[in-house]
DNA sequence: CGGGTCGTTGATCACGGTCAATCGTCGTGG
DNA sequence: CCACGACGATTGACCGTGATCAACGACCCG
């Protein structure tokens, strides 16, 4: 198998993944409520993407840290907007609940390891609830004051950073792996398909960065990308 | 004096207020950093409106609960577009630095009682972590998917929910205090100043609210609003 | 070969931003 | 006491960014 993106018949491997209710029905699920003293064994598991970790609405689940993929965590409204709310990368936690439903859905966009997180790893977990606040903080002002091309630009290095493979920074030229589609980006960044597709390639155009597979991006001009991200006044 | 908004002479209640540097030299503050072993005495202060506790990129400070008033939590970029994160009100927590520098600059927006945070308390801390959270994510979905007036209507009643005077739910008029202007409103939810103002004209020709001073509202009809703020569809 | 999904591109439109004028309130000083 | 300027809110006229609607191509799989 190439890459992701071909969801396997989604839910059948779930069945021995983590404890969450797949179908709509939310019987099938443990409802761990996220009580502090609670001790779980640790656990890893491949997760294939496409997979819903948990739903909206739905009873809490024990938080669980990504070791190895991208997940997206988002909110829908009624009417069916959908809002990208956190993207999560390798280290990242997940299920920051604090509740007894679930405000988010998590769906996997990539092969995924996902692993129990020990309640008592106090250190980590302040850590990367850290880290979560610092990205929604930057997503904050992304979506309330930057324009289409400064959230493309935006987007990318934030990907690039958490996602390129190789980092070999000596050379500038950052290849990575967007695991989001078109759309994911667009319900990430507060923006339309369309206007996110005509964003990257007005980018390719300016040579800022160049694909061929719309998923793999390299980043040839990482300075004058940060320029636009950073909302530096671009004639 | 009848409220705030008339900073009085900004900075000079600071001096034996919170260890921040007010002025733009930070060498006037205590770099206390955010260490989990530090011990602080509880101590309890009020603070003019007007009054930036700290500012973006300033050293940390240890976090401290506002008991009473309201505090804008803030992020600017580089030319100038200001994008306010969080609105806190009674009881939430701020300073939560967990790093070096603040990436926020915390604004009080009317006069505020602010005290200690023990660094021991953490189911405390906890819980209005939680609640930052659940504010904030909710904040991504309206900054990236809702309309303008959708926007106003859920700021409306965010804002009620938290400072109405005299909650007497039984009759469904609240009223309460915005202690945001217009301004602000706009750089919280990403609009500009003359839209907000628009939609708070609306809102008001549709009886769904009311005001005659332009910083206490009434809510009139609370179930239109909700279903504005929830993006039912309106005809 | 046909249907599905995803991305790109074009044409058009509307929501909300920008620019600007007016009004009311307040505080200050002639 | 009133004139003046500063500030905030409101309202209007106009414009531009990005959404919407639509067509098309590439690719994958059955």
């Amino acid at each position: 198998m190439s890459l992701h993106r071909d969801r396997p018949t989604p839910g059948t491997v779930m069945l021995h993944v983590v404890p969450v209710s797949t179908s709509l029905s939310s019987h099938s699920s443990i409802p761990v409520p996220c009580s502090s003293k609670a001790r779980f064994f640790k656990e890893r598991d491949l997760v294939p993407p496409g997979t819903f970790l948990f739903r909206q609405g739905h009873p809490t689940v024990p938080q669980f840290r990504l070791s190895e993929g991208c997940i997206a965590l988002s909110q829908t409204l009624a009417d069916g907007r959908r809002q990208i709310v956190d993207i999560v990368g390798p280290g990242g936690l997940v299920g920051i609940a604090l509740g007894e439903k679930n405000r988010m859905t998590a769906e996997t966009l990539s092969y995924c390891y996902i692993e129990r997180q020990h309640g008592d790893d106090v250190d980590n977990t302040y850590s990367a609830i850290g880290e979560a606040m610092k990205r929604i903080e930057a997503h904050t002002v992304l979506l309330g004051r930057k324009t289409a091309r400064e959230r493309v630009a935006s987007a990318i290095l934030d990907l690039s950073e958490r996602f390129s493979r190789s980092q070999r920074m000596g050379s500038e030229n950052r290849v990575f792996n967007l695991y989001l589609g078109r759309g994911d980006l667009a319900d990430w960044l507060g923006l339309s398909l369309e206007t996110v597709s005509r964003c990257f390639t007005r980018l390719k155009r300016a040579e800022l960065i160049d694909f061929d597979d719309p998923e793999i991006v390299t980043v040839l001009n990482l300075p004058a990308l940060q320029g636009i991200a950073d909302g530096a006044a671009s004639a």
